[in-house]
DNA sequence: GCCTACATATAGCCAGCCTACATGTAGGCT
DNA sequence: AGCCTACATGTAGGCTGGCTATATGTAGGC
């Protein structure tokens, strides 16, 4: 998958990753995998800032924990952040009916 | 729209905007305008230097006509054009089927 | 001792869409 | 004449955000 066309896209992943159940980085890039069927390869790179800058804008909250020797920072959805997916998700239906809509018109022309 | 999420589609739009028949820069972008229901507002600077680059890789062929006293120049597409234009609707199908499938798969973790 | 999986983090690169500006014609209104 | 809007193309430079590369450290298998 051409990583420009995850632009704008990765808040809408990360949070809705999150919806479920609160995740640590590593494990958030490991549901994007399995969620996306192995399409979604997601570097560390990418999901760390990212993370870190939903946090800051008050979308997700995180607490440290060690489990089995290691550091995880756990992040969870706050409500400001479960109100935003809300608005993702219907960004996304709108994003793709009109891209879709353009790439579908390819009938004769109307009228 | 977010500027951002047009990232990685411009060439589609362009492309599929120019499937039935050539148009001039400034038409392409009221066409686009107009098969987006007024959503897809394309600015010059975006889409004059993306015909350029897409004549550059050899999708797009273009020759200047003059029509009321003012000069155009017509792209239409080439034959490996059409084709990258079947390759770029089947990327955005699968793109959409990965993103969508994430954002929607907020149900109980399955089995 | 070495390697892989787990786990987080940051500096700097880069693609590509956008802003702002430059240039010019045609036609309407005053 | 002067001004404005629509039509029409083009470029320089900026910005943004995902990616590459790298650093750091633990746990466990071979």
């Amino acid at each position: 998958m051409n990583p420009d066309v995850l632009r704008g896209h990765m808040d809408a992943l990360l949070l809705s990753v999150l919806e479920r159940e609160p995740l640590h980085g590593y494990a958030i890039i490991e549901a994007l995998q399995e969620r996306s069927g192995g399409a979604l390869n997601v570097p560390t790179g990418t999901v760390y800032p990212a993370l870190r800058r939903l946090e800051r804008i008050g979308y997700l909250a995180s607490e440290w924990a060690t489990v089995g020797g290691r550091k995880r920072r756990t992040y969870r959805l706050t409500d400001a952040g479960r109100k935003q997916l809300e608005g993702e998700r219907s960004a996304w239906r709108e994003f793709t009916n009109v891209i879709g809509g353009v790439l579908r018109a390819n009938a004769v022309a109307p009228g």
